[in-house]
DNA sequence: TTCTGCTATCCTGTATGACAGGTTGAGGCT
DNA sequence: AGCCTCAACCTGTCATACAGGATAGCAGAA
């Protein structure tokens, strides 16, 4: 008495993949929203009629996907918005060569001009100091290049959480992998003082004009910024 | 004989995810690439010293996030970036109401802008081609809005992959199942004929910017596009 | 009566064994 | 040499079992 399971038909791609949509389409109608609770394994396994492997294998697939969040005892929740959902896959492009380093900064190029010009005109007055605080923070710990990189990224995602847009923060969220490794060799390859005291100004000068409120020259100053950190990666010998 | 398992510490975060982070790891070392093979799952199993449970929900995991394929009888191998990765991470924010369709749309200004202009510069003839292709066809079919939209869409992923950047084909991709269900919304709204040829013709123009190579041309073009489009979803009444 | 602590119950995480069915390569037959 | 068959391997799914986290409700103490 193996397989009970004539009546409901798998899709060509196995059951997996069937419950993985049955389980979207029931978050669907039943309009379940960030938090609200998903039905518990087997209650889900009697009625999609699936063995409890089958919706676990489906969960997993789903909270890897981020739409969901699993967590011991607790019933399955439906997932809010994290901007690091996608750092993972852009690592793996990377890594595997099907994406060069250039081409991630020339996207982030793109995506940030905009995020700053829309930062400056729809930041908070906290998300302000926010911006402000991690580029002098930069300046601060001039002798320690890890903190500086810590306060770049928080810097640059600061900016895009500032735009209220958080397709944008996905995005530049994204890049956060990617950037931690790279990071390091952009910034020795910027051999004196000077060249690195660049680099802050324009971090610090990007901040000052979205606390002020100017979004051309915010955007005009990230362009600048990531001209000269692209630069700095050539020099490098990125490709 | 429980567990046998205290000599390899679990991550607070259980065995799968630890065994997500190893099998990252194997690949990195092994410097495998897109089409290589990895272990079968018995072998993974013994090799980390976990259960084939948990070797097929970390699989599981890292096909959803498109890191790897997996298909029966055949042996896990890794993944080539693949556009529609993103897809339903982006619906499920706008169906959850954690994004609005308005700025999924000037996500896509944004970029578009950018790939219309790198398109410009970057096309092959074949590329040129195609895109003209699809625009063309969408005024062929002027009657029947399932095709116009397929062709659509079309458009705006050939103008990506002829940017020849796969990060910006990943993000137009991600906006793809977006698109498809507002398009219908936005096309309504253009009540006569004489706004629907606007936008046909608009198509018309970017496509010729492109394959004449004038990025600035196509960049403006694009961005009218998205201003008019914009406006018709408001008209809609989609926030 | 209200607060506290314990327990029964529900739920998820992991292991094990079993079997169906797809995949593939090694031999053997023609 | 070319084709066919089959055994070995591999993934997909199911059933069962048990450890341990989470929680509500009940009982006893203040």
């Amino acid at each position: 008495m193996l397989y009970t399971n004539t009546s409901s038909q798998d899709g060509p791609e196995g059951r997996v993949s069937s419950t993985i949509g049955a389980i979207t389409q029931m978050m669907r109608s039943a309009d379940l929203g960030p938090g609200d609770q998903l039905p518990s394994e087997a209650t889900l396994s009697r009625d999609l009629n699936v063995s409890r492997t089958v919706i676990r294998e489906a969960f997993r697939s789903l909270a890897a996907m981020r739409l969901i969040e699993l967590s011991v005892g607790k019933r399955a929740t439906v997932a809010e918005l994290d901007y690091a959902a996608l750092s993972p896959l852009i690592e793996h492009g990377v890594r595997t060569e099907q994406i060069s380093v250039q081409q991630v900064y020339d996207v982030r190029r793109t995506i940030e001009q905009r995020t700053a010009a829309l930062a400056a005109l729809r930041r908070s007055d906290d998300q302000g100091r926010e911006i402000l605080a991690h580029a002098t923070a930069m300046k601060v710990h001039a002798d320690a290049p890890e903190k500086i990189m810590e306060h770049d990224l928080g810097f640059h995602l600061a900016i895009a959480k500032a735009a209220r847009n958080p397709v944008f923060t996905l995005i530049v969220g994204a890049f956060e992998g990617v950037t931690r490794q790279t990071w390091p060799i952009g910034w020795r390859s910027r051999k004196d003082q000077a060249e690195q005291a660049i680099m802050l100004d324009l971090h610090e000068a990007i901040a000052g004009a979205i606390v002020e409120g100017h979004p051309q020259r915010a955007a005009d100053l990230m362009a600048k910024h990531f001209d000269e950190s692209i630069r700095a990666l050539i020099v490098a010998g990125i490709s």
